[in-house]
Formats: structure tokens, C-alpha cells, sequence
DNA sequence: CTTGCTTCTTGATCGAGTCAAGGTAATGGG
DNA sequence: CCCATTACCTTGACTCGATCAAGAAGCAAG
């Protein structure tokens, strides 16, 4: 994949993919943890310089729900959506029902040439809708 | 309008609540300067407090695509939605289709409670679209 | 193997936003 | 109208995610 991107294959990198992988949705801090524990020492700093490299060429997509950090996930290119928990920020994806961005049409588009309509729920996760929600 | 929400009326309450109404998308620094230039002195905190308080009763709606700082706007309960520009970072309001909360369902839901779905749309303004892309 | 350029390390820096303590002023009862 | 109460604002320090800069290290082409 990275040789595909015309990048060079480094550690900090493989290590930074795979834990997208595994993980999807981890935020910076989290990837850090999880590419320390599985190659050993890696600096903050390469690991926030892969990220955006790798978003950059496509092969990772960044989102920030609002009230989050940025986070990072491998699906990219199925124009997929978000489904966040208002109460604990638990993340799921919901596919998009058309597959295509964008895959919803503005009543009116001001002239702007439309690309992309990205889509985030909100709500409550089955275990936070259960109890009262104490904000 | 701050009194229906049982707060008291103060000089830097009413400055903040007028500029936002008169500067919609504005970010929170602009808050500063437009209500430093209308009502004389106000210190930061006290306008991010302000901030923070009138979106709490929902007197303003806060919001932050991707790559940006928080925005406030002053339409709240229409359900509106947001398009931006990917090269100058304008802002526009696109009015919602259905008008009501959660305008969209999800098509898995995964057990979630839907309760809004937030709608942003990327593209490019007209001015910015008539130019070649210069990322 | 060597060269050259990309990528990583180290450490400082930035900036939006928050915390905390103490002073100030809006409200409501007298 | 005045005072007490308490919500609110000011000041200044601080947090934390993210970025910048300079030099060392590592990958790839010849």
C-alpha cells in the first residue's frame, strides 16, 4: 500500500497503518500507545507526520466529531458516515445508503460545486439510552 | 431573549448576543473584536464564558467543521445545515429538506437513538471553483 | 557500497480553550 | 430607593493537541 502511494517503507509508517487497521477511529494519543507497544520506541512526532502523510495520499481518512480530537480510520472511499453517543462519544459507522459522494443533493447549493456531504448522527449508544442522561 | 432564559442581563451578554446575530459563522476571535469595537473592554474569558452559556440555553448553536476553529451562529431550531468552501473556508447556509430532527435515518442504526444528524457539505465556492485548485 | 534525499528524533513553540481566585454589578426583598 | 445576595466578569496562569525547526538516521537508486 505504501509503495502504491510512491512512499517509502519505514517502521513508524507500517507500524502507523497497521494500527488504523486494527483500530479504526483512534485518536493521535491512542495510536501513539498502540505503535509503541507493538515496534517499540516511536516519537509523537512521526507518529503525527505519518498520519497526515497517509491522510494526505488517501489511504487514511481523519474526521473530528465536534468535542473530540481528531481521529483517524483505514475505510476510506465507501463515503461511509458517523454515528456518535452524545453521552459517552462511543463511535460507529453506518454505511451510506447510496455508496457515492455526495450522496445527498443541497435544496439549495449557492452556487458552491458540491463534492462531498458528510454526514454525522447523534445520539445515544443502547447503554447510555438506557439510563437517565445525566450531561 | 436572556431573560426568557433566566440569566441576567449584562453589557457583555448583550454585546455577544448581538454580534452573533449580526455576524453569523463568525469564530470566537471575531466575537472578541466585534464586541470590543461595539461595547468598549470585555476580556476573552468573559466572551467564551458568554459563548459557552448562551449555546448551554440554546440561544446560539455552536459548530466546527473540520480544520477550523468553534463558530457560532445565532439560527437555532431549524435544523439548518452547512456548506463549505475547501479552498477559501467560506460558509454558507443550506436550508434543511424536511425542516425537523433528525432530517435523515441512518440505515443501521446499531441500537443507537437517533436524535440529529448534522449535515456538512464540502465543495467549492464560485469564485474558487472558477480558479484551478491550488491546494 | 556510496550518495542523496526523504523521513525520523529531539525539543521548543503555538494557539484555542479552560481553570481558579477574587472583585464587581444585576437582581429582588425590605 | 437601598442593601444584601449571588451570579457574573476580570486577571493571569495553565493545559493540551498540534505544529515548527534543526540535525541525525535510514531508505533507495546507481
Amino acid at each position: 500500500m505504501l509503495r502504491d502511494a510512491a512512499l517509502r517503507v519505514t517502521r513508524p509508517r507500517m507500524a502507523v497503518l497497521a494500527a488504523v487497521h486494527r483500530h479504526p477511529h483512534a485518536d493521535t494519543d491512542s495510536v501513539i500507545e498502540i505503535v509503541r507497544r507493538d515496534s517499540g520506541e516511536v516519537s509523537h512526532q512521526a507518529v503525527y507526520d505519518v498520519l497526515r502523510t497517509l491522510t494526505g495520499v488517501g489511504l487514511l481518512r481523519r474526521f473530528q466529531p465536534e468535542g473530540s480530537v481528531a481521529r483517524y480510520e483505514a475505510r476510506v472511499g465507501d463515503n461511509h458516515h458517523h454515528l456518535v453517543c452524545r453521552s459517552c462519544g462511543a463511535i460507529v459507522d453506518v454505511d451510506c445508503a447510496v455508496g457515492e459522494a455526495p450522496c445527498l443533493t443541497a435544496s439549495d447549493d449557492s452556487g458552491y460545486t458540491i463534492e462531498e456531504a458528510e454526514v454525522i448522527y447523534w445520539g445515544r449508544c443502547p447503554t447510555c439510552a438506557r439510563r437517565p442522561p445525566v450531561p
